[in-house]
DNA sequence: TTCGGGACTTAGAAGAATCACG
DNA sequence: CGTGATTCTTCTAAGTCCCGAA
């Protein structure tokens, strides 16, 4: 796909908003449209669809409108455009790229008013299914049962234009779907998967109906022993069980398919590290409350000392953070209380400092230790982890991922999380179940204690979990992401998101009718899966009143889109981990009247698709394509573009730099694709400044080059390759220039001076006298004050004579020069806050890299690095080869053919 | 139909290691 | 050969999505 689509960047920009909420600015900038797609759409104009979605249903989490300022309430239909688009708007918008593929093939059920599009369009792909290779599911179609029976088919909502209007279910319980339009949707549903199944495999089927039974039973039976029994027959094929020491490389991906319930036959670990005791403060620390020093027991100091430790960061001046943090204290210092008796009750009384300070230089001892001490501290921790790293699945020793336990500290949320600051508990034995092999060998705790619970589910990959107190959110132990089983899933998501490939024009086809469905419920859903599919936005599950309050797609809140006229949406919310997403996109003329008929009648508070939630959206999704969810559209939409993006250069004689560059260069696109951000380092700005430096000094020298040129001969400055102003540099900085370049030039004669002595010295003579070095500073300065001069004649003299033409290629290298480094800058500014890491890890399916490497002779570890590398492998003396050369390596995806494509 | 439990992926920040370079 | 910048790894928060109970 993506066949044309021409992705012109030079629209960056953005001007960020000012003001996102919780202090953070970050803005996307650029409009970048991702998906390329087309949508063909024959703009109907749909009957006036009277639909206003009145009821606003009042979000039940939602507190207190964070961008209350945004206007966005627009009534009729046109446009607010007003003020606050432009506000934000520098941005420029790209068209959306590409019309033709998708489009080509008309369906018949296209057609405006029937409601029934689902359907028609299901119906004819059928063949589609068929080709499939037949990949096995990982996730086994079990459940259908769930699917049959909705047969229902209620139907309400039915558009019939007004009444339907309604949405009328304004009902708090907002949206909601009640609708169970999905009905057709789920048979069809049903269907596919069959037709799939049946082309498919042969055995597969058998087993996956098999499977969820079993599975079933073994839940219920809790640890039982038969799952094991029965599990290993169905699936064993014998596979597993060879003689493979362990030092061979698995090959799994070559193996036999895997089923998806089942994780491993036998497990066996070492349980989890936990953090060392605490070790009060010595005597001599100690925080003050009222000025006066606070005698605290260590529970009570350690406490203190976790927000001590944070008193120069952010979470120090934020007022939810110290509050939670205060009232969690309190409790601990009721329990133990300062031992003369000090009531602690107003957290500005309290000084922390001496503790800060205590903990700083320590960390600078530390840091002052030589290298020898530092390894030597290093071993004997390695050594005592050592054990823990690694676990034994299915025989093969695999990497264990986050084997030491959370330590105690405070709960450090994200955005404005309403809990931040509050104090998250040792984690205890206690509080820990392991999930083990039958049979092996139950680990002892490194600390005091036993586990809370042993059990053997094979089902799940998790080796130990327990309950975080905060949130109460499940914490896991899993294996790394090198590990067979992170592969194994990684590389099924991959495969899913290229199956997407196949479907996806249908799809489009699908929800572009959608568009203009008489279903309120049904257009919006096919308004999100637009959104879904363009901008790879998130989900958007709904979210709790004890989170930060941020949103995905199906989640969006009226304030979060503002209409420009005539067909742009500009998107401003907080997303993921609060990193605030903000686009301004031009979309389809139908798009853009739905939204404007979803946000009429509703507060900039009420849920923009009242109609749609995740789970509705995912069921329907799952109609068209098995195994389809919203997240698979974002690896799509990442890989897929990130292909393309590579496949457009053309690096026949590049070097191997500016085939890194081209790279980087894509990456960086999908990035900004997914809105990966990173708040740049806090040096960003005065490095920045070194290269603008940098460069502005490649111009000075050019200009006095061709300044030497004009002098020789005024006909110079006709020509146009020497006209170029230096509008850059301005006087102030040229004389700063020259103040620091003679100041430098002096620095130098003045070591070179002293070099010259120690060596006569040495030697036996005499050293020079000051007065040689007096001279030299002399006529240093005397060509300084030549130059200062010439400023602003347009003439220069050169020191050394040289021929016009070797001026003038010099002048072309300096161009040449100041070309890379504008480039440069541009680009290091651009990419101060994206994160191209993320994606790498995430989204781009590594079998392109390794493919891309191949053709373009680059090695994958200028790409990747050492762990992602491990990731596409896995096993331990895989990554032994590595070091010597890839050509071994037998990673998943590294082993890719040069032709492979996404 | 909602709700919450559960398991697993995705995410940016913080910390550690390595690099570049004066 | 330190040291400041850059890159990689670790840490754990915050999502997605599924499931089953009420």
């Amino acid at each position: 796909m993506s066949s044309g689509s021409d992705f012109s960047d030079d629209d960056r920009p953005l001007g960020a908003p000012n003001g996102s909420p919780n202090g953070r600015d970050h803005v996307n900038g650029h409009g970048h449209v991702p998906g390329q797609h087309a949508l063909s759409a024959s703009m109907s104009d749909d009957e006036g669809m009277s639909l206003s979605t009145s009821v606003p249903s009042r979000t039940l989490k939602r507190k207190k409108p964070i961008y209350a300022e945004s206007s966005s309430e627009s009534s009729e239909d046109d446009t607010p455009l007003a003020s606050s688009p432009a506000k934000h708007a520098t941005s420029v918008a790209i068209p959306m790229p590409g019309a033709a593929h998708a489009t080509t093939v008309p369906t018949s059920s296209a057609n405006g008013k029937s409601k029934a599009k689902n359907k028609a369009s299901k119906a004819e792909p059928s063949d589609e299914y068929a080709e499939e290779g037949a990949p096995k599911r990982k996730r086994p179609v079990v459940k259908k049962e769930g699917a049959k029976p909705t047969k229902k088919k209620m139907k309400q909502e039915s558009l019939s234009d007004d009444d339907d209007r309604g949405p009328t279910r304004k009902p708090s319980a907002p949206r909601k779907r009640k609708t169970k339009d999905e009905s057709d949707a789920g048979s069809s549903g049903d269907e596919k998967p069959l037709a799939k199944k049946l082309a498919g495999k042969k055995a597969r089927v058998s087993k996956a109906k098999e499977e969820p039974d079993l599975r079933k039973a073994e839940k219920s039976s809790g640890k039982s022993e038969k799952e094991g029994a029965n599990g290993s027959p169905v699936k064993g094929k014998g596979r597993k069980k060879e003689k493979e020491e362990e030092e061979e490389v698995f090959r799994w991906w070559d193996a036999d398919a895997q089923d998806g319930s089942v994780k491993w036959q036998t497990l066996e670990h070492n349980g989890v590290i936990f953090p060392p005791p605490y070790e009060p403060l010595p005597p001599h620390v100690k925080m003050k409350y009222n000025g006066k020093e606070l005698d605290l027991p260590p529970a009570a100091e350690e406490v203190a000392g976790f927000y001590a430790a944070l008193l120069e960061s952010d979470h120090a001046q934020d007022a939810t953070f110290n509050k939670n943090f205060f009232d969690d204290w309190k409790i601990v210092l009721k329990k133990h209380p300062p031992r003369d008796g000090t009531k602690v009750t107003t957290f500005g009384n309290c000084d922390f400092r001496p503790m800060f300070e205590y903990f700083e230089a320590e960390k600078a001892k530390k840091k002052a230790m030589s290298s020898q001490e530092k390894k030597e501290l290093k071993r004997i921790k390695d050594e005592q982890e050592q054990k823990y790293t690694m676990c034994l699945l299915d025989g093969r020793k695999e990497k264990v991922g986050n084997f030491r336990v959370e330590p105690p500290g405070l709960f450090r949320g994200r955005g404005d999380h309403p809990k931040k600051g509050a104090l998250k508990h040792r984690v205890r034995p206690e509080d820990i179940a392991l999930n083990i092999g039958e049979g092996a060998p139950i680990p002892v705790p490194n600390m005091p204690g036993k586990w809370k619970e042993i059990i053997h589910d094979n089902t799940v990959t998790w080796l130990a979990t327990w309950t975080e107190n905060v949130n109460n959110n499940h914490k896991y132990v899993f294996l790394a992401a090198g590990s067979s089983l992170k592969g194994q899933s990684d590389m099924l998501k991959f495969e899913k998101a290229r199956e997407l490939k196949k479907h996806v024009d249908r799809i489009r086809q699908s929800y572009n009718a959608d568009l203009k469905s008489k279903v309120m419920a049904d257009r919006q859903r096919a308004t999100v899966m637009y959104f879904i599919d363009k901008l790879a936005l998130r989900a958007g599950n709904e979210k709790g009143s004890d989170e930060a309050d941020t949103v995905g797609c199906c989640s969006l809140r009226c304030q979060h889109v503002t209409l420009e006229a005539p067909n742009f949406i500009i998107f401003d919310f907080l997303g993921k981990d609060s990193i605030r997403y903000y686009n301004r996109v031009p979309v389809e003329p139908q798009v853009f009247k739905n939204v404007r008929i979803f946000k009429e009648n509703k507060d900039d508070d009420d849920n923009l698709f009242d109609r749609v939630n995740t789970t509705g959206l995912n069921k329907h999704l799952q109609s068209e394509m098995e195994g389809l969810t919203a997240k698979v559209f974002r690896t799509f939409n990442a890989s897929i573009t990130f292909q393309r993006l590579l496949d457009e250069n053309n690096l026949e004689n590049a070097t191997l730099q500016e085939k890194l560059n081209a790279y980087n260069k894509a990456n960086r696109e999908v990035a900004i694709l997914c809105n990966h951000r990173r708040t740049p380092p806090k040096t960003h700005e005065q490095s920045m400044e070194k290269v603008r430096d940098k460069y502005r000094g490649l111009k000075y020298d050019r200009m006095k080059l061709r300044h030497v040129l004009f002098k020789i001969d005024k006909k110079f400055k006709k020509n146009a390759e020497y006209v170029d102003d230096e509008s850059d540099i301005d006087d102030d900085w040229i004389i700063a220039h020259e103040e620091s370049l003679s100041a430098k030039e002096i620095e130098k004669a003045e070591k070179k001076f002293a070099k010259e002595n120690e060596k006569l010295t040495e030697d036996g003579g005499e050293p020079q006298k000051e007065s040689v070095l007096r001279e030299r500073i002399a006529d240093i300065e005397a060509d300084f004050a030549a130059l200062a001069k010439e400023r602003g004649t347009e003439q220069a003299e050169m020191k050394r004579e040289k021929p016009v033409e070797k001026i003038q290629e010099s002048i072309s290298k300096l161009t040449e020069k100041i070309k890379a480094a504008k480039l440069q800058i541009i680009d290091r500014d651009e990419g101060k806050e994206v994160a191209l890491g993320t994606s790498k890890i995430n989204y781009l399916d590594p079998r392109i890299t390794a493919a891309w490497c191949k053709i373009h002779d680059v090695p994958v570890e200028k790409l990747f690095s050492k762990t992602l590398i491990v990731k596409c492998m896995f096993l331990p003396s895989v990554v032994l080869y590595l070091e010597s050369f890839v050509r071994f390596t037998v990673p998943w995806a590294l082993e890719v053919e040069e032709d492979w494509k996404f």
